[in-house]
DNA sequence: GCGTGTCAAATAAACAGTTAGTTGCACTAC
DNA sequence: GTAGTGCAACTAACTGTTTATTTGACACGC
C-alpha cells in the first residue's frame, strides 16, 4: 500500500515545466545531452521525473525546447545593426559574458544535435535576415564589399565568441578590467574587418 | 569450457595500441567522451576491450591520450610565423580542413574536460611560445601593437576555425571553390586584423 | 614454467523510459 | 453547502537494457 506525501506545493503545471527548463537548462549546459541525467534534472527541478516525459516526450526533445527558449532569448535581447557591426559584437560579448550558458549550450548543440533536422527555431530565418540585411548594407555603400555578407557575418560572430570562458586560453579568472579590455579588443577587430567603410551615414 | 579462437593476427601490443588509438579517435570525435562506447572503441578496433584498461587505464585517460597525441601533431605540422599571421591562420585552416577530428576533439575536449587538471601536453607551453613570440615581434616593430600578443593570437585562431564544417552556418557541403574563397577570406581578415606593418622585412 | 598478451564471461551500477495508481480541485446537481 | 464526478497534476516503484570495469582462464614464445 504505497503512500504518498501531501504536496508541499500547490499544483501547476506551468511553473513545473518552468523549473524543469530552468534545471534542464544547468544540467545541459554543464554536461551535454549524453552526459546530461533525466534524474538529476528532475530532482533539481524538485518534479517528478516521469513529468518530464509527460511535458517534454524525451531527454533529446527536452533539450530541443531548452535550445529554443535561448535562441529567442539571444535574438531577442541582442539587436542586429548591420552598419555597425563593431557595435553588435560588443552586445553579442555582453550578453554571452552575462549568459554564460548560452555558448555551452550552442556547442553542445553543434556537436550532438547538428546534423539531426531539428534546427533551434528561427535561427535559420534569422541567419537570413541577417545576411540579407549585410548584403543590403553593402549595396547602400555603408559597408565594406571586400567579404561576403556570410563572411562578416561569421567572422563577427567568430570574434565575438573568442574571448569567451572556455576558451581556449580562458583558464584563469576574468578580472573585471581585463574583460573590459577584450571587450575593446573585439569591437576593434571587427572595426578593423569592416574598415574602409565612410563613418558619416547617408540618409 | 570456454573456446578460444587462434590469433588471426601475430601479437604485436603496439599496433594493437595504434589500432585502440585511432579507433579512440573517431568515437571521441564523433560522440564525445560522455557520448562515446568503450565496446564500440574495441570492436573497431578488433581489440578485445580489457586491453584499453592495461594500455590506456579508463576511457578519460584514453580521450587524454587522444588529445595528446593529436595537439602534437598539428603543433608539429603547423609553423608558426608571428611575423606572418594572415599565412598561419591560412595554413591552420588547410591543417583542419584536412583533419577533420582536430576541431571537434578541441571542442569536446574544452566542454567536458576543462576544468580537470590534465591539459593536453604540449599545449600550454606552446601557447607560451607563441604569445612571447608574437611579443617580440611586436617590440621588433614587424607587427601592430593596437592588440596585446595574446589578442592576436585568440583572434587569428578564432578566425581559422571561424568556416570550419560544424560551424553554426555551414550544413550546406563545402564545394571545393566555396572552400577557397572562405581560405581567402580568412587570410584576409587576419591581414586586416595587423594591418599598419610593415609587409617588407627588415633583417 | 613463466611472463606477456588475449579473450569470453561476469558483475554491479546506472540508465531512460513506463506504469499503475493517488491526490487536489473545479464544476455540477441537488 | 455538500456529495458526486471527471480530469489533470503528480508520484513511487519498477522494467529491461546498457554501461564501464574486472576477472580468471587460456595460449604462445622463450
Amino acid at each position: 500500500m504505497p503512500q504518498h506525501q501531501p504536496p508541499a506545493r500547490p499544483r501547476d503545471s506551468e511553473a513545473s515545466k518552468a523549473r524543469l527548463l530552468k534545471a534542464a537548462t544547468d544540467e545541459f549546459a554543464a554536461r551535454g545531452i549524453a552526459g546530461a541525467r533525466v534524474d538529476r534534472i528532475g530532482a533539481a527541478a524538485e518534479v517528478n521525473k516521469a513529468l518530464i516525459y509527460t511535458y517534454f516526450g524525451n531527454k533529446e526533445q527536452l533539450f530541443d525546447a531548452v535550445m529554443d527558449a535561448h535562441v529567442a532569448r539571444v535574438l531577442d535581447e541582442v539587436p542586429f545593426t548591420p552598419e555597425d557591426l563593431p557595435g553588435y559584437a560588443g552586445r553579442l560579448f555582453d550578453f554571452l559574458l552575462a549568459n554564460p550558458h548560452q555558448l555551452r549550450l550552442a556547442t553542445w548543440h553543434r556537436l550532438e544535435r547538428s546534423g539531426t533536422d531539428h534546427e533551434p527555431q528561427g535561427l535559420g530565418t534569422s541567419m537570413r535576415q541577417k545576411t540579407t540585411a549585410i548584403a543590403q548594407t553593402q549595396t547602400d555603400g555603408l559597408l565594406t564589399t571586400t567579404f561576403t555578407p556570410e563572411d562578416l557575418l561569421v567572422f563577427t560572430l567568430a570574434l565575438a565568441n573568442a574571448w569567451m570562458p572556455t576558451s581556449p586560453m580562458a583558464t584563469s579568472e576574468q578580472a573585471a578590467e581585463q574583460t573590459r579590455q577584450h571587450r575593446d579588443a573585439v569591437v576593434e577587430a571587427v572595426r578593423r574587418l569592416v574598415a574602409g567603410t565612410p563613418t558619416t551615414q547617408a540618409s
